[in-house]
DNA sequence: ATCCTCCCCTAC
DNA sequence: TAAGGTAGGGGAGGAT
């Protein structure tokens, strides 16, 4: 069973009753869900509160501390924190519990019954009662980016963010291991002949964060469940499922999809909590196990890899048995098709290319007409069975910081803080890997015009805009970043006197196109104004200009209202040595020219 | 031709 | 009570 605790309450202070509940046994959710929480604990509610959790099972702390010293799991409704409000009478409303429970006052299997205090350690006896626990006053979480404390907390919580990070870590991480299978590689290449078949093998976890949070809830293996955030308990929280297991997608739930939809699919979805620390030792254990079994390893991703088997295999129907060997539940009707995303897709619809077997209908010729000349040419390959993908690695050529969320500027200097903070993190990340930039684009989202205005954090509709700059020398220094950033790729309007509300103004505005995501094929891009060679970085132009640009036919200057992203992204990043050896090598002229 | 800048798209 | 990041391939169209 699975506790939350509503506000503080009267009997101890909220952590302590939140031990007493873990230690004997119960689960404890930070936040209330409706889909893995059971009871709900609370002393005094309010009425609103009391009306918003009516459907809900809330019982006093007292329920707790009595089930603890009488060793059992007392009716909870005995203890019920809701008499004031008539008891409903459509039990049905109830959201599964994690026994699958939906009547009231359902005692859990023994299993996860709350009291069970092993022989050793004897119960707690009840606290007596006690004044109110002092406010606690934990920080409230930092609502959006004007906060300073927003970069940080939401950075803990974006499982894209996490993806990103953790496979430019992975990547580090395995440059030794790739370096030394290369190694060998070269070695059997010289003393043996090559291998009869290049063979290699894709190996991708079942729903992955579903699966790390199967280790702790193995209860739920069998029932449709989701791995997302928390959702607001009343009415129209929604928050995007990472990954589902395969039982919620015989539901049509599919990752990536919002718990709102999800649910209208599959009322009996359950949700479960991220758990970022279990994928990365999980994640290391999967890089650690294929190390042994391949003789060329790359990442893909955290739950994901390209294996070479090439040398062990001498016939096709050696690949079989040894895909079953390194994954016993291998299923080849499960070995996913390479995926297309959904602009490219519809495309190939309207060729008539559903599968890709159809690739073999459609000339070269055509395919690159509709999909351009690079993808065009690869896709007509893979139609032939063809694949020239590189196995390597390359250096990283880009680092950079984005956020599309929570940002929600009423004045410029907020904007400008927060850009400080993202160049921050790029510089930071620079360090980390011991490089310095020579180029960096800054990147803007305005919220479009017609963007939905009940949007909560999000994005949404947005036009983009972005401006680069190459530096004279390559620099890793924060400062220096951030004064690119915010006067020579951005810099404050002269035009401020707009409610105070110019957050950016491009030195050279350009025209953006209709939206990040969904069906991009409004009209292309254009107006561009002359490029003129910018000056070297430090120090600052002085006098920075003003340039009408258009979007549609009207003046554009600057962006003002609730603006929406950012990113500063540095390219051409290298090697600090390699940057001042670069420079050095440069013709005196040239190199005057630069400095 | 090739490079550069701004933009789009994809994957996890 | 949510947390739409991040890196890379690549194209259009102008500059060189
Ligand atoms: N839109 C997405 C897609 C994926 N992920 C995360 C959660 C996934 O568990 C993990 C791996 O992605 P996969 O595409 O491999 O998806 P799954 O492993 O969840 O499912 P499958 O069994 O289809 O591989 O990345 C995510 O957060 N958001
Ligand atoms: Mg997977
Ligand atoms: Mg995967």
């Amino acid at each position: 069973m699975t506790l939350h605790i509503n506000g503080h309450c009267d009997e101890m202070p909220m952590q302590e009753l939140k031990a007493l509940i873990l230690k004997h046994g119960g689960q404890y959710d930070h936040y209330f869900s409706k889909s893995t929480t059971t009871h709900m604990v609370a002393s005094n509610l309010t009425p609103p509160k009391k009306h918003e959790v009516r459907h809900f099972k809330v019982a006093t702390p007292r329920w707790v501390l009595d089930s603890i010293a009488q060793g059992k799991l007392l009716p909870w409704h005995r203890y019920s924190a809701l008499t004031m409000v008539p008891l409903v009478s459509d039990q049905t409303l109830l959201v599964p519990t994690v026994h699958g429970a939906t009547s009231s006052g359902s005692i859990p299997p023994p299993g996860h019954a709350l009291p069970q205090p092993p022989p050793s350690t004897p119960a707690r006896p009840p606290a007596p009662a006690r004044p109110p626990a002092p406010a606690p006053t934990p920080r409230p979480a930092a609502k959006d980016a004007k906060d300073p404390e927003f970069l940080q907390q939401y950075y803990q919580h974006s499982r894209l963010h996490f993806l990103s990070t953790w496979k430019a870590e992975l990547q580090a991480m395995m440059r030794p291991i790739h370096d030394e299978l290369q190694r060998k590689a070269q070695e059997r290449a010289a003393n043996a002949p090559p291998p009869p078949f290049k063979v290699i093998m894709h190996v991708d976890m079942d729903c992955y964060f579903v699966s790390v949070a199967f280790r702790s809830r193995p209860d739920l293996v069998d029932k449709p469940v989701g791995v997302a955030h928390a959702e607001k308990m009343n009415a129209d929280g929604s928050s995007e499922i990472a990954s589902c297991n395969y039982v919620a997608r015989r539901f049509g739930v599919r990752n990536g999809m919002f718990t709102d939809q999800a649910r209208k699919l599959c009322s009996q979805l359950f949700l479960l909590p991220y758990d970022f620390a279990a994928y990365r030792t999980t994640t290391a254990q999967l890089y650690a196990a294929l190390r042994d079994f391949a003789t060329g390893l790359h990442d893909l991703s955290c739950d994901e890899a390209y294996i070479d088997e090439s040398p062990h295999i001498t016939d096709p129907s050696d690949i079989l048995p040894l895909a079953h060997a390194i994954r016993p539940k291998f299923a080849p009707e499960r070995d996913a098709p390479r995926r297309l995303g959904h602009h490219v897709a519809r495309k190939l619809a309207g060729m008539k290319v559903v599968t890709a077997a159809d690739l073999v209908n459609v000339s070269e010729p055509k395919l690159q007409a509709e999909l351009g000349a690079k993808l065009g040419e690869t896709l007509y390959g893979y139609g032939r069975g063809i694949d020239e993908g590189d196995f390597g690695h390359k250096p990283r050529q880009t680092v950079s910081a984005e956020v599309n969320y929570g940002i929600r500027f009423d004045a410029q200097d907020q904007a400008h803080e927060f850009m400080r903070q993202l160049t921050r993190e790029v510089a930071q990340r620079l360090h980390s890997v011991g490089a310095k930039a020579a180029h960096m684009t800054l990147k803007i989202m305005k919220r479009a015009t017609d963007a939905d205005p009940r949007m909560h954090l999000g994005h949404g509709i947005c036009d983009t805009f972005s401006k680069s700059q190459t530096f004279a020398r390559a620099t890793n220094q924060a400062d220096a970043l951030a004064t690119v950033a915010c006067t020579r790729l951005v810099y404050p309007g002269d035009k401020v006197e707009k409610d105070g509300r110019t957050l950016f103004d491009f030195v050279r505005p350009t025209k953006g196109k209709k939206e990040k995501k969904g069906n991009g094929d409004e009209v292309g891009c254009g107006d561009r104004t002359v490029g003129r060679r910018e000056e070297p970085v430090p120090p600052p132009r002085s006098a920075p200009r003003v340039v009408e640009g258009a979007r549609n036919g009207a003046p554009a200057a600057w962006i003002e209202g609730a603006t929406s992203s950012t990113i500063a992204q540095v390219d051409k990043i290298m090697a600090q040595e390699l940057a001042l050896s670069v420079l050095n090598d440069l013709p005196p002229d040239i190199r005057r020219e630069l400095i």
